[in-house]
RNA sequence: UGGGUUAUAGUGUAAUGGUAGCACUACAGAUUUUGAUUCUGUCCGUCUAGGUUCGAAUCCUAGUAACCCAACCA
């Protein structure tokens, strides 16, 4: 029965190195910069990393990769850890890289008593100047030949505040002629006169990237240092710096990032989306982030279901954004509460049943019998939706129609006897006759319909606000268009409807149930929800034939 | 035009010299008090050209294409 799934790349390699006893338990860890919010790429390498610990019995760190004051602040640490735990993950431990910067710049002492690393004077143009290119083979700066006794002085004055911004550095002493441009001398520290958001002002240098990851993961006894594809030119440097300070050899393994349709995925462009207004927030729920996903009304298994079904490999990818919505779909299926509201309210009145009636009918509330039944109130006058009225049917359309019978879902089969058009011609409402004796689990007319419509008693309904979303961007891939990828926002992604009506069961809800209203698709409840005045967001449509029908003809 | 990385259905991802499989998408059908779900089926693939081999997606050679690298960012 257990049908075994292959293993990706980085599992094999950790199998194996498990086999051959290089570990006894392997160490992750999941290292964002706090400078940002987590996209759903991020959740990528959240579940890969915490996944892996989960998987072999390891330890997984959340680490803050915080060597750059000036883009650092708590707000982001506070989001991500939010972002993580949601997400269904404990950490073993908490820390940041600001915890390791006495330890770090000892390290660099250390390196520049070997003989491997230098102060320089250099300006920024000029150490890029003397760097070359892939091409050309780089210059050593006049710098290079300094003695350890005036780099490691010139190192502590560094420290002690004595310079200004960019007057020194401190430079690997590696090859300026390597292919590998991060091998030609890498900056190791600078200087920044600016308050860090948890050390203060107790530094005013700052190691760079490269002088603080890799030494970070072998603080930590990280066995698996998983990053993203991009870092593979650091990795020689990586290795390079770990073996020259004689520390715990961590090893560097990358993956693909997630690229994915009609959204972008790099914190700058998200940031612009935020900063320019054409989003309302880091947690608008037309975002990719894990803040809007959430407010939107994904859920966390679902995050996981799709991070587990993309895989983990190392060429470049492009997921189609209906893998996600699968995902979504599949687990909320199992999930929602089934409820009714109509979107787009259109007055149906049953001619035939007593002014003044109500009837408590009962309905199911979800897939299986499991979730139980609810009462919904029933009574003459309905809120239908619009778009299941036709004042001419359509081929093969089964809703209603003059003279056509649908019925009413949880309550009796109606025929439409007729319909009533305002002053500028629009249909303002329907004249239904019902069946008596076809009501909902007591239907012993042997009549039977095609169609099946959802309803809200006008007497009964709440009022409700729903917020439709749409893809963020008109294009798969913005980065394969011309121009600016803001040239293809789509700027109907975001439709509100204000006057929506919904069952009154829908007042006891919070923002974490998950409601489907049948033959609508899945909704939450927003943040901006009160219970005089409910807000809903469709998280995701339900598949519709229907709508493909109609295309095709 | 130096170095690095990667190429398998439309999209992802397996097959580690031995039947190219799985999922999503698309399409068709069955069931259905949600045109949903569920179930069944169909279409579609090894970048190219040579070579090694009884046998190649896999090994070799030569091409081609895409992505990354010259931040005092991570």
């Amino acid at each position: 029965m257990s049908e075994e799934k292959s293993l990706n790349f980085i599992e094999e390699i950790i199998e194996a190195d498990l086999a051959e006893g290089k570990y006894t338990q392997i160490y992750t860890r999941f290292p964002p910069e706090p400078n940002g919010y987590l996209h759903i790429g991020h959740a990528k390498s959240i579940c890969l990393n915490f996944g892996l610990g989960i998987k072999y019995g390891g330890k997984t760190n959340l680490r803050f990769d915080d060597t750059n004051p000036v883009k650092e602040d708590t707000e982001y640490v506070d989001s991500i850890k939010e972002d993580v735990q949601w997400l269904g993950f404990n950490w073993q431990k908490e820390v940041y890289a600001s915890d390791y910067f006495e330890q770090l710049y000892e390290m660099a002492v250390a390196l520049i008593k070997k003989g491997l690393a230098y102060v320089d004077d250099l300006s920024a143009e000029e150490i890029a100047t003397l760097k070359g290119s892939p091409t050309v083979p780089g210059m050593d700066s006049p710098a290079r030949g300094r003695s350890i006794e005036e780099s490691l002085l010139l190192f502590s004055e560094m420290k002690a505040g004595k310079y200004k911004d960019g007057e020194k550095v401190l430079r690997a002493k590696i090859d300026m002629a390597a292919t590998n441009m991060h091998m030609r001398d890498p900056l190791l520290y600078r200087i920044k006169h600016a308050n860090h958001h948890r050390t203060g002002d107790a530094w005013c240098i700052y190691p760079m990237y490269d002088f603080a990851h890799g030494q970070s993961d072998s603080i930590e006894n990280i066995t698996h240092s998983i990053c993203t594809l991009e870092f593979i030119p650091h990795r020689e440097l990586y290795d390079w710096l770990i073996e020259r300070l004689e520390i715990f050899p961590s090893k560097q393994y990358e993956f693909a990032r997630l690229n994915m349709t009609y959204t972008v995925m790099s914190k700058r462009k998200l940031l612009q989306l935020v900063s320019e207004g054409h989003v309302q927030g880091w947690d608008d729920p037309r975002m990719p982030t894990i803040s809007g996903m959430r407010r939107r009304g994904f859920t966390a298994e679902s995050i996981r279901t799709f991070c587990d079904k993309i895989g983990v490999a190392r060429r470049e990818n492009m997921i189609d954004f209906s893998l996600l919505e699968f995902c979504l779909r599949e687990d909320l299926n199992k999930s929602a509460l089934r409820v009714m509201g109509v979107l787009e309210p259109l007055k149906l009145i049953i001619t035939n049943y007593p002014q003044g009636q109500t009837e408590e009918l009962i309905s199911e509330n979800g897939p299986d019998d499991a979730y139980g039944t609810r009462i919904v109130p029933f009574s003459k006058i309905l809120w239908v939706e619009r778009e299941d009225f036709m004042e001419v049917a359509a081929k093969k359309w089964f809703r209603l129609a003059p003279g056509a019978m649908v019925r009413l879902k949880s309550a009796y089969i109606i025929k439409c006897d007729g319909f009533t058009k305002d002053a500028d011609g629009n249909i303002s409402e329907i004249q239904c006759s019902y069946l008596p004796e076809t009501k909902s689990g007591n239907d012993i007319s042997g009549i039977s319909v095609k169609g099946t419509i959802h309803w809200v008693s006008a007497q009964h309904a709440l009022p409700a606000e729903v917020r439709l979303y749409d893809r963020l961007f008109k294009v798969e891939n913005t980065a394969s268009e011309e121009g600016d990828f803001k040239d293809y926002i789509n700027e109907d992604s975001l439709k509100i409807i204000s006057n929506a009506w919904v069952e009154p069961s829908l007042l006891t809800g919070t923002t974490a149930t998950r409601y489907q209203f049948l033959r609508k698709g899945y909704f939450c409840i927003d943040k901006d929800s009160a219970a005089d005045k409910l807000v809903f967001n469709r998280t995701v449509t339900l598949k519709e034939a229907w709508s493909k029908e109609v295309k095709k003809n």
